[in-house]
DNA sequence: GCGTCGGGTCAATCATATTGACATTATATT
DNA sequence: AATATAATGTCAATATGATTGACCCGACGC
């Protein structure tokens, strides 16, 4: 058992967790209502730029979504060319996806607004903040390093 | 502008913002899961434990979602007697909702395995890391205090 | 009694997600 | 060459969820 005290000084934690989380994703989710998106073309914009070449099964991995459920809005980014998809030189069944010239564009604008907000937060929290915060959400992700 | 170096980190911190803020909720939605219910029901349960005697619309306004997409989750709630909900003595027009025992021990389950999931990171990254942690994601939703 | 307020509901629509099944094309195996 | 397997794409059926708009009720203030 945990100290009750020590219980509602989490559940603070909690809320700021999850308050965060949502101020943070509101400037992006206005971006995207306006052009007809969703959330999850972010993720797609985001990761296919930051892992060019990246197949479509290695997407489906980092976003832990169905086939069917990336099939959609994956379509929709390639048909407004955001995002184009060629068979890999190595193995033409591997579908390799990368953001085209406006995609770039609108990931940029996207993720912008969010690295804007955090530059501030950092600029006004510190130094220190920032790497004990990058800390705690590495541990949270149970990612190592 | 922003140094593309500095972008870069920041993309990282962004990166893991979202994969802890996914793990984080991943304990509850199964626990949920089973017994059909969704992330809304959590946080209702959450916010009504958290707030007695809260009523409708203050619980629509910490929500920030429509008065119709809470009613389907609240009433089922209700329905469960999870949640009670009863007119206010001052004024019975305004109703307040209050969890009920068996809404508390839901709700302590929900919640149990995310204030066990952050007691143990911030067991892990120490107590300096947890107050500065707090500090940016108290700056990054915007809240004074 | 009348206007207003908090709350509740219905309808129509749209988006999203899920499972299952099946098709296509390309590579690997024998 | 025939066959099995891998990566991807798509269709169908279903379920869920959210949104907007409209309308209703009961309770309160005056």
């Amino acid at each position: 058992m945990i100290d009750p005290t020590r219980q509602d000084e989490i559940r603070k934690s909690i809320e700021l967790f999850y308050f965060s989380y949502r101020a943070f994703t509101a400037q992006p989710d206005q971006i995207l209502e306006q052009r007809g998106l969703g959330r999850v073309h972010h993720r797609i914009l985001y990761f296919v730029g930051r892992n060019p070449d990246i197949t479509v099964n290695g997407l489906l991995k980092i976003l832990s979504v169905s086939k069917q459920a990336l099939n959609t809005p994956l379509r929709q980014l390639i048909g407004m060319k955001l995002v184009s998809i060629r068979p890999a030189l190595h193995d033409a069944r591997f579908k390799q996806l990368h953001l085209t010239a406006d995609g770039e564009k609108l990931e940029a604008q996207l993720t912008g607004t969010q690295i804007s907000h955090l530059a501030a937060v950092f600029g006004k929290t510190g130094r220190n903040a920032e790497v004990e915060w990058q800390k705690v959400v590495r541990e949270i992700a149970d990612i190592d390093g």
